[in-house]
DNA sequence: CGCGCGCTCGGG
DNA sequence: CCGAGCGCGCGA
């Protein structure tokens, strides 16, 4: 026999297959050892055959068989074909999304433990061997036990003795480690209203692939999810639940514990590799039916896929940042194609592009207007900065916000204050000279901490010493400029001395619970305040929660980007979402320099439509996506000569394909990238915006053709941020 | 003439 | 990707 492989080396030159002879026990999917240009390689063997196409006295054989069941499915396989076509990637990087990490490197196997099992009574034990008896009584009614805990209760003599007596017999038996922390035994089925029955209905018998859930927030849009997996379980089908990392919480896992229990793998960032392991095994095994995580589950190794859903469909997280940069919603359709299933999408702010496919007929559009608790949305307060500024209140809170944060206290509630910013000020700036501390290894202001009184860069984590005077012209008047959590914190505990404030953002939480810690220190009531970035917006219940506070809601809508009304949109809607869940209705407050701005407006009476309508057709007058593709290129290298000379032959390339189709591009140009140097890593970019997608294979080529070592070379499909 | 470095090419 | 092989330039 013959086998197909791919040797696991992720580089252009050897990304074509090379045969190997095998014996029988060899299938598709299997991963082998192999020698290869005088070394050993790992290998995928991608099929088997019969005869070879290379001479066969040249063929060598394979060295090491690493799986009895293929570790990839024939999907997988497949799969893999089309995304290496797809981001013009070798088959190898293709392969590899498909395992978990830990299985590449072979430092994670299977996890073992003994076990000491009852074999027989019929043995003489001395009279004094008291332990010995007790043990030997215990373990026949048992039958078996963990060895080591059968040990710490009867001595290890005494357990040894009765192995070496025959009476108890030692096994080595692989277990699985146990990644469920939060189980809710208390799972009662939720009666379903009409319009959630509808919803359901109405996937399931859509022509549409894929189906859009636009559900505002409470609309009951996860129990949807929850009630069309169980229909695809009963069918004897498997199915993936893909969330945005950050939103994988304590909530949704026991909600999917205690509905599917074992069911369900899930697979986090917080898990130990033995642990993912273990999860993945237990799809690949079949054991599992649900794999449940961020993007990386749409790979999870399922077979027979009965449905795959992508909650917070519009979330930035569902593109990978390294080669290769998927589209998540792309390998998802992949895979529903590949299965004949439905593909649920679902949001309470779908991105622009998924609503105008649903309004044009290409997805099949669920629109859930109600919530479940009828409660209406909580009241936004636009507080206007510009203004406050004029009155000489030049802290980080306007009157509106420190009054209700005032009410909110005295009731007893709890409040959140959003700013997605972390540290105490975003640059220091010297006051005569107009010197900004920026970071030695990459083109950005460094922020400075005041808990450890330092200056960080929060591109590369570097660390320096706060200035005392300024490096340029040696004055001492240094200005903190820009709030960060840190200083917002700092300013609440002046205001209100008495009042418990927790902050969250990625100097506060680490480890693996971090998140989940402080979160259920929160509800718990240990605090009044959360003050948090990013991280506290999304999927948290927090019922004696009234008020929330948005410190700078311009902060992402003046980026010079097309996306950033539509991110600004979403990030108010689902902040304002944490507010007034179950008690009495919330508000909001949100501070803004630019009150009459169309993208608040619309945010504060939750016009999705009003805003979508209005964003679409200044995508259209101004031929932005979803209207056009932007396509970037990035080149990025530690030597800026080297990082140069690419550049140029990048865009040489494409501009080739411009003269041949000049219409097709409506923008193309080189240059810096808006931050020049990352890590030391000098930044340079190709952009363009395209008329359609027709020429975006061929780009993916020429980057593939000019990425190496020493210089970086990517494509970005509508970059989420254009730093 | 010999060696070092950079480039090209093979690897089954 | 990694190493082998080869050619060219330079120093003794």
């Amino acid at each position: 026999m013959f086998a197909k492989v791919i040797v696991d080396i992720a580089h252009s030159r050897v990304d074509r297959i090379f045969e190997y002879s095998c014996g029988d026990g060899v299938e598709a999917g299997c991963r082998v050892k192999v020698p290869f240009g005088g070394r050993i390689s790992d290998g995928f063997v991608i099929g088997v055959s019969d005869v070879s196409e290379y001479p066969s006295e040249k063929v060598k054989s394979i060295i090491k068989v690493f799986d009895e069941t293929p570790a990839l499915v024939p999907e997988c396989l497949a799969l893999s074909e089309s995304i290496s076509a797809r981001y013009a990637t070798p088959k190898a990087a293709s392969l590899r999304l498909f395992l978990p990490s830990e299985m590449r490197t072979g430092k994670v196997r299977e996890a073992y433990k003994n076990f000491a099992v009852f074999a027989t009574a019929d043995v003489a034990l001395g009279k004094s061997a008291k332990k010995q008896k007790e043990a030997l009584l215990y373990i026949s009614e048992r039958g078996e036990e963990e060895f080591s805990s059968l040990c710490a209760k009867f001595g290890r003599a005494a357990v040894n003795a009765l192995v070496a007596k025959g009476a108890v017999r030692e096994e080595r038996r692989q277990i699985q480690r146990a990644p469920a922390p939060y189980i809710s035994p208390d799972y009662q089925p939720k009666i379903l209203t009409q319009a959630q029955k509808d919803a359901i209905y109405s996937i399931e018998n859509s022509r549409q692939t894929v189906s859009l859930i636009h559900g505002v927030t409470g609309s009951g849009k996860t129990e949807i999810y929850l009630q069309v997996i169980a229909d695809v379980i009963k069918k004897g089908k498997s199915a993936i639940f893909l969330v945005p990392e950050i939103s994988l919480t304590p909530q949704m896992l026991s909600q999917l514990r205690a509905r599917f229990g074992g069911e369900a793998a899930i697979l986090h960032s917080g898990l130990s590799a033995g642990e993912r392991f273990d999860e993945w095994w237990r799809l690949r095994s079949g054991e599992a039916k649900i794999a449940v995580g961020a993007r990386s589950a749409v790979f999870a190794p399922l077979e027979n896929i009965g449905v795959i859903i992508m909650d917070e469909e519009h979330d930035s997280s569902y593109v990978s940042e390294s080669a290769p940069r998927y589209s998540t919603r792309d390998i998802a359709l992949m895979r529903a194609r590949y299965n004949g299933c439905k593909l649920i999408l679902g949001s309470a702010t779908p991105s622009v592009e998924s609503y105008l496919a649903a309004k044009e007929g290409i997805y099949n559009l669920i629109t859930l207007t109600e919530r479940i608790n009828k409660k209406p949305m909580p009241e936004i307060i636009i507080a206007d900065m510009k203004r406050e500024v004029r009155r000489g209140n030049s802290s980080a809170f306007s009157k509106a916000l420190r009054d209700e944060l005032e009410s909110t206290l005295a009731s007893g509630n709890q409040a959140i204050i959003f700013l997605n910013r972390r540290g105490y000020s975003q640059k220091v700036i010297c006051r005569d000279c107009g010197y900004v501390a920026k970071c030695a290894d990459c083109d950005v202001a460094l922020t400075y901490h005041s808990e450890e009184d330092c200056l960080k860069c929060h591109y590369c984590g570097a660390r320096y010493k706060m200035l005392s005077a300024c490096p340029e012209c040696g004055g001492r008047h240094i200005r903190y400029g820009g709030t960060g959590t840190q200083r917002v914190v700092a300013e609440l505990k002046e205001m209100f001395p008495a009042a418990r404030i927790i902050r969250m953002d990625n100097d506060t939480v680490s480890g693996k619970d971090g998140h989940y810690k402080i979160l259920s220190r929160f509800a718990a009531k240990e605090a009044d305040i959360l003050v948090g970035t990013q991280m506290i917006a999304k999927g948290h219940d927090f019922p004696s929660v009234t008020l929330v506070g948005i410190i700078d809601a311009d902060m992402s809508l003046y980026f010079s980007d097309y996306r950033s009304g539509e991110r600004t949109f979403q990030l108010i809607t689902q902040v304002a979402g944490r507010s007034g869940r179950a008690g009495e209705k919330g508000k909001v407050v949100l501070q803004t320099y630019s009150p009459e701005n169309y993208i608040l407006r619309y945010a504060v009476n939750y016009d999705y439509k009003g805003f979508f309508e209005n964003e679409v057709q200044v995508r259209k007058a101004t031929a932005f996506p979803p209207y056009s593709e932007i396509c970037r290129v990035m080149v990025t290298s530690a030597d800026d000569k080297k990082a140069l000379d690419v550049l140029k032959k990048v865009y040489f390339a494409i501009e080739d394909i411009r003269a041949r189709d000049p219409d097709e591009f409506l923008f193309l140009n080189k240059m810096h990238s808006p931050v020049k140097k990352i890590q030391g890593k000098m930044r340079y970019q190709t952009l363009m915006r395209l008329k359609s997608d027709k020429h975006l294979a061929e780009i993916y080529r020429i980057a593939a053709e000019n990425t190496g070592t020493s210089v970086l070379v990517y494509v970005e499909e509508n970059p989420a941020n254009l730093s």
